[in-house]
DNA sequence: TATCCTTACGGAATTCGTAAGCATG
DNA sequence: CATGCTTACGAATTCCGTAAGGATA
C-alpha cells in the first residue's frame, strides 16, 4: 500500500471514475493510474470499483466501505506535513480567514489588530463571502478560518464553535417618531424597514420575530452591508434593522440606535474550521485573540470530534 | 512519505530509538532504518529524533508534535486494511473475545450462543483475565472485544460503553439466621464475609458500603470467582456477597439469595473496545447480541470520537 | 468511431543490503 | 572496545511512461 495508490483511489472516486482525468489531476500516465489503482485492489483483495467491461462505473459495497479509510488516510497525511511545517515555519507564514461583511468589518478589526502585533511575520489574508462562499472556502482550503453567524455548523466536514452572541438595534435618523415611546414590533411595523438581504446577519431571526407576530413589515431595500443600511436610512428612506456592533454613537453620529434585543432572537456568531484539520499554531491563536473562551486545545479537540457524538446514556 | 518510513519512526520511538532494534522489528537491515528516518525528517524539513553525537536519544518538540500523527496514519492504515478484509472474508474470520470470570461464566454464555448459531463460520476465542489484563490484551490486538465491571474506561485507547447494570445478593446456606429479618449492613456485618478480591466484579462498591457505614465485616476468604464463593458458602465458612447474576436458584439450590441491591451501589457492566479502529462486522453483531441498544453504529461512533469531548457551552 | 481501460515492454529511478567508517559510553 | 548510527557503493527490484490491444457507447 502506498500513497500514490490511495491518491488514485481518491481522485478516481472525485473525478467519476474517469482514470484519464485522474492522471491528468495527478500529472502521471493513464496506465499509471490504472495499475495503481488495480495493485491496491490486489493487496486489499477486494474490487473497489464496479467496472463495466473496460470502464469504470461506480464504487462496489467492498468500495463504498473501504474509501472513507482512504480518505481519512490522506487527510492525516496532509495533517503529518502541516504540523512538522508548523514547526518547520515557526511563526512566519500566512492564515486566510473568510468572514461575512458584518464580521469583516465590525467585529474582526480589533482581533486582526491585535494578532498583527504579536505575530508581525504572519501574512493574513481576509476573504469576504456569503456563509455558503465560507463554507466553500474552509473546504477547498482556500480559508484556514470562517466566521459568520450561522449556517456552517450544517456542513459535517466542518466545526462551528460559537463566539459571541449580539443582538440587533434599530436605526433611525435624529428625532424620528420611534424614539418617542418604547419600541414594539408593531410599532417598527408602521415604517418602512431597510435591512440586510435573506440568509445574511440574522436576517432570519428578524423575518420570523416579525412572521409569528402576525405582522408585514414593507421591506424598501436589502443590502449586504450595514454601511450601505446606515447611509439609506440617513437619506430617510426608512429604518433600518442592523447589529447591535454595526453602530457606533460617535461615527454614525446623525443617526440613532435604538436596543432591539427583546425584538429579536439573539445570534450567535460562530468560527468555523475544517473537521479532523490541523492548523498552524498561530492560527490557533487567532482564534483565541478573537474569541478568549475557544483556546487552541479546546479547538483542536472539537476538531478532532466526529461530526455527530451521541454516546448512550444508558 | 510511505508507510516504511512511518513504520520505522513507530517502531523507533516504541523500542527506546533503538534502531537496530527496530531494523530486526522490521525484519530489515539497520541502515534502511537509519536511511527511512532520514529521509521523512527531510521530506517533512524538521528534525523528529534527537541526535548525540550517532545516537538516537529522545523526541524532539518537532518529533513530539508529528509523531502522534505518524501513529494516526499507520492505524488508519491497519483499518483501512481491516474495512477490506471484512469484505473479503465476509462473514468468516476469528473473533476474539476478553472477560473476567464473572462475565464469561454467567453474563456471557447466552450472547455466544446466540451468537455461534447466527455466525457459526466465525472462530470464536475467549480470554480470561482481571480488568487490566483484558485492557491489555484489547491494547495489543490479543482480544477484539473487552467485558468488564469497570476499569476499562480509564485507558484514552479504548471506549467503555455500557452494557446493563447488576446488583449484589447475599448467599446463604438455608435456615441461615440472616433470612429471618430484613438485611441489613449492621446485620451482614456481624457474620464472616466470602466475597471477590479487590478490584474485582464490584468489590469496591462492597467496601465502600461497609465504610462509609463505619463498619468492618470480618472477610474470612476472597476468591476469584463466585463459584469459589458459593463452594465456601456451602461449606459453612461465611455469607457470600457476589452478583445477582452469579446465583441460580435451581442450579444453586442448598443456597439461598437475599437481594442486597439496597446496600451496595449499583455496578455497570462494559464492553470496550480499541478507540479509532475498525473491527470486523461480526464483532459488532456479537456486541449487539449482548446489548441490544449498542448497535453497531453507535459503537463505530463512539470509537470514532476522541478521548475527551467537551465543547463550550458559550 | 471516439472514448476509455488494460496489457506489454523497455529504460530509468529507486530501493536495499553489505561493508566500511566513526562516535559514544 | 563494544555498541550503534552514518556513509558508500553496487546489485536487484520496482516504477513509470510509451505503444499497442480490445471493449463500450
Amino acid at each position: 500500500m502506498n500513497f500514490q495508490q490511495l491518491r488514485s483511489v481518491r481522485e478516481a472516486v472525485r473525478r467519476g471514475f474517469n482514470l484519464t482525468e485522474v492522471a491528468l489531476a495527478l500529472h502521471t500516465s493513464q496506465p499509471g493510474i490504472s495499475r495503481q489503482i488495480r495493485e491496491l485492489e490486489d493487496e486489499l483483495g477486494v474490487e473497489i470499483f464496479i467496472r463495466a467491461g473496460k470502464r469504470l462505473t461506480g464504487l462496489t459495497p467492498a468500495g463504498t466501505q473501504v474509501v472513507p479509510w482512504v480518505e481519512r488516510l490522506l487527510l492525516d497525511a496532509d495533517n503529518l506535513q502541516h504540523a512538522a511545517e508548523d514547526f518547520r515555519l515557526g511563526d512566519s507564514g500566512s492564515l486566510s480567514i473568510a468572514a461575512t461583511h458584518s464580521q469583516a468589518r465590525y467585529a474582526l478589526p480589533q482581533a486582526v489588530h491585535e494578532f498583527r502585533q504579536q505575530h508581525p511575520e504572519v501574512q493574513l489574508q481576509m476573504h469576504q463571502g456569503s456563509p455558503k462562499q465560507i463554507a466553500q472556502m474552509l473546504m477547498t482550503g482556500v480559508a484556514d478560518i470562517g466566521v459568520a453567524s450561522h449556517s456552517l455548523a450544517d456542513n459535517p466536514d466542518l466545526v462551528a464553535l460559537p463566539c459571541y452572541r449580539w443582538t440587533h438595534v434599530v436605526v433611525v435618523p435624529a428625532g424620528h417618531p420611534l424614539l418617542d415611546a418604547p419600541l414594539t414590533l408593531q410599532r417598527l411595523a408602521e415604517h418602512p424597514v431597510i435591512t440586510y438581504e435573506p440568509g445574511l446577519t440574522g436576517r432570519s431571526s428578524i423575518d420570523e420575530a416579525f412572521h409569528s407576530a402576525g405582522l408585514k413589515p414593507q421591506v424598501v431595500l436589502t443590502a449586504m452591508d450595514a454601511d450601505v443600511i446606515k447611509t439609506y436610512v440617513e437619506l430617510g428612506l426608512g429604518v433600518g434593522i442592523l447589529a447591535a456592533i454595526a453602530f457606533d454613537e460617535q461615527r454614525d453620529a446623525p443617526l440613532q440606535a435604538i436596543d432591539a434585543r427583546h425584538l429579536f432572537q439573539i445570534n450567535t456568531t460562530s468560527v468555523a474550521v475544517r473537521r479532523g484539520g490541523q492548523l498552524r499554531r498561530y492560527a490557533y491563536a487567532f482564534i483565541q485573540t478573537f474569541a478568549p473562551h475557544l483556546d487552541p486545545a479546546l479547538v483542536q479537540q472539537a476538531q478532532a470530534a466526529p461530526a455527530e457524538v451521541a454516546l448512550p446514556s444508558l
